[in-house]
DNA sequence: ACCGCACCCTGAGCGC
DNA sequence: TGCGCTCAGGGTGCGG
């Protein structure tokens, strides 16, 4: 489940892949909700384009062109950017990966869910966006063009104060946990980490945002941007039943404290962490350590 | 303006 | 073995 360090991790990696290189021909699957531009459009827009740079803000990514305009690509739950070489092994699924033999694994070949499929001119590498249940989602932007889910992000979450958090959270009746997993208030935190926050801080994920203290704030969003960073240099990974066999990825699933750790002790004090529902979204947490 | 909830999708895991 | 059920969740959009 990508969330921003994941996000951050893949437009470190894809970038070598796609800057300076120009698109000889894109193939698409077939329309569905994934296409907020629909999909002969968007190949159409990317063809003969040269990419000049990829960017992230919150969970989403800019492929961007020379002479203006970019591709706009979120991952939603199983979305999975990739180059045909060396990085296709580390992002395909746990269940491709476990269906393939490890001397067969370097060679992927686009299946149904693989909704992008770019070849470049110089004959390299292509590259695939891969996305099994679709929450995921793909626009073309023109020159100057923007869109409202882009318009409405919040502060990258990289860049969070307490401050802000606090302003935020004033005359607000819902859980602090959801506020934070709110895009608008902040940009790229996602279930795992907002979990993983509030334990840091000490704070009940249940607690009203408006009941939340200023130095609360301040500990919450110092313990994100630990987080979020900490993950980033660790390969941003999510959680996953699946082992690396070459134990070369991400390892950030390794240092989570409660985050689908239910009935088991808290590393703190030993207590079961609990697990329960806000806003639709699993949740957990230690109820000794969190007031 | 704010809040809670249904919904989009597919695969994994479970009980029988 | 295989069926049917439940769960996972990012984000949108609806009704209250």
């Amino acid at each position: 489940m990508p969330e921003l360090p994941e996000v951050e991790v893949t437009c470190r990696r894809i970038a070598p892949l796609l800057v300076g290189r120009k698109i000889r021909s894109v193939r698409t699957t077939a329309d569905s909700y994934f296409f907020l531009t629909p999909p002969a459009e968007v190949a159409a827009a990317l063809q003969g384009r040269t990419v000049s740079g990829v960017s992230r803000h919150g969970k989403y990514l800019r492929i961007e062109f020379e002479g203006g305009g970019c591709l706009v690509v979120h991952l939603g739950m199983t979305g999975q950017l990739f180059g045909s070489g060396v990085s296709s092994v580390r992002l395909l699924s746990a269940t491709a990966r476990a269906s393939l033999a490890p001397e067969e694994q370097t060679a992927f070949e686009p299946d149904s869910h693989t909704h992008l499929h770019l070849r470049f001119e110089d004959g390299g590498a292509d590259v695939y966006m891969r996305d099994v249940r679709k929450f995921g989602k793909v626009l073309v932007l023109g020159p100057g063009e923007t869109h409202e889910r882009l318009e409405r992000l919040g502060i990258d979450a990289l860049e969070v104060s307490g401050e802000l958090l606090f302003s935020a959270t004033r005359k607000r009746a819902v859980a602090i946990k959801s506020l934070l997993l709110d895009q608008v208030v902040l940009a790229g935190v996602g279930n795992i980490y907002a979990d993983e926050a509030l334990f840091l801080a000490g704070v009940r994920p249940t607690r009203r945002a408006a009941r939340v203290t200023r130095k609360q704030c301040d500990g919450i969003a110092d313990a994100l941007r630990g987080i979020l960073q900490r993950s980033i240099e660790t390969g941003g990974s999510s959680i996953s039943d699946y082992v690396a066999p070459d134990g070369s990825d991400g390892s950030y699933q390794d240092e989570r404290r409660v985050y689908a750790r239910a009935k088991q002790p808290c590393f703190v004090c030993g207590s079961p962490i609990r697990k329960t529902v806000i806003g639709q979204r699993g949740t957990h947490y230690c109820p000794s350590c969190q007031k």
